[in-house]
DNA sequence: AGTGGCCCCTGGCGGC
DNA sequence: TGCCGCCAGGGGCCAC
């Protein structure tokens, strides 16, 4: 589910909360959600680590302890939650983070999250390619990493190239940018390369300043630690199957590319 | 190198 | 109402 925006405004709220604030103990319900190191140890590892600072990588959130980096990937369900100190643990309530006057909860009803305890976080991160909100994310180096044979949307879903884009926001760029999904690497112009470019750190600013999309109505949808997003509310193509192009009417078509759903407008995008 | 298939899970929805 | 298959915002692995 999250995606940059989604995560970067999951971010915001946690480093608000947390910042300062000490780990008094710790409770595991899934073990299978930590990864790197055994529960036992993720336990007795985090208990008096003090929150120095949260920040974002890719659709990562790192945690700076004092003495390790807590890293959690939110994959396509997961969510933090506050709760009140001595709340029992609801369903699908992986772990408690007990602090001094509330628990923090990481809630995940597919499992699919991971949470790495580490020292180094570098093994990690530095798997992830180009920060695509950093000053380093210019028009020449995307031109420069935008090479190979895949089609530009497995290319944009790719955190190795760009980190953070996921399903929605590479549907959204695309559409501003009047490129089809399927279109080689190769077969994209400079002139679309600058518009790809410049669609891209649009709408995932966009997704932020909305503090993300929340789409369908389960638990499983996405929500940030205060509220549900506003960005569904804006999306151009995203979840739009057979509703009108707001350029010129016709119905957006949903397909497949990359296996993922896939919703563009054959009109526009060529 | 790139793609497609399958897997990790649970839940919601549409069709019958 | 119930059951069944399909779908889901992510990503890792494996075979071709």
């Amino acid at each position: 589910m999250p995606e940059l925006p989604e995560v970067e405004t999951i971010k915001r709220q946690l480093q608000k909360r947390l910042r300062g604030e000490t780990i008094l103990d710790v409770k595991v319900f899934f073990e299978k959600i930590i990864f790197s190191v055994s529960d036992s140890t993720f336990i007795k590892d985090l208990k008096k680590q003090r929150v120095q600072e949260i920040s974002r990588r890719g659709k990562y959130l790192i945690f700076k302890l004092t003495d390790y980096y807590m890293l959690v990937h939110l994959r396509m369900s997961g969510k933090f939650l506050i709760k009140e100190k001595d709340s029992i643990n609801q369903k699908h309530e992986h772990i408690h983070f007990i602090f001094n006057n509330f628990i923090l909860a990481y809630h995940d009803v597919r499992k699919f999250g991971r949470i790495y305890l580490v020292k180094d976080p570098s093994i990690i991160l530095d798997k992830l390619g180009i920060e695509p909100l950093s000053e380093k994310f210019t028009l020449l180096e995307f031109k420069k990493i935008l090479k190979g044979t895949k089609s530009i949307k497995a290319f944009l879903l790719d955190q190795s190239e760009i980190a953070g884009l996921g399903n929605i926001y590479v549907d959204e760029a695309l559409f501003l940018a009047k490129i089809a999904p399927k279109r080689l690497i190769s077969a994209i112009y400079d002139d679309e390369a600058a518009l790809l470019h410049h669609a891209i750190i649009k709408v995932l600013k966009k997704g932020i300043d909305n503090m993300g999309t929340s789409l369908g109505k389960g638990k499983s949808n996405y929500k940030n630690i205060e509220s549900l997003g506003k960005n569904q509310n804006e999306l151009l193509v995203f979840n739009r199957e057979n509703e009108p192009c707001i350029n010129c009417k016709n119905p957006i078509k949903k397909i497949r590319v990359a296996q993922r759903g896939t919703h563009y407008c054959p009109f526009c995008q060529k």
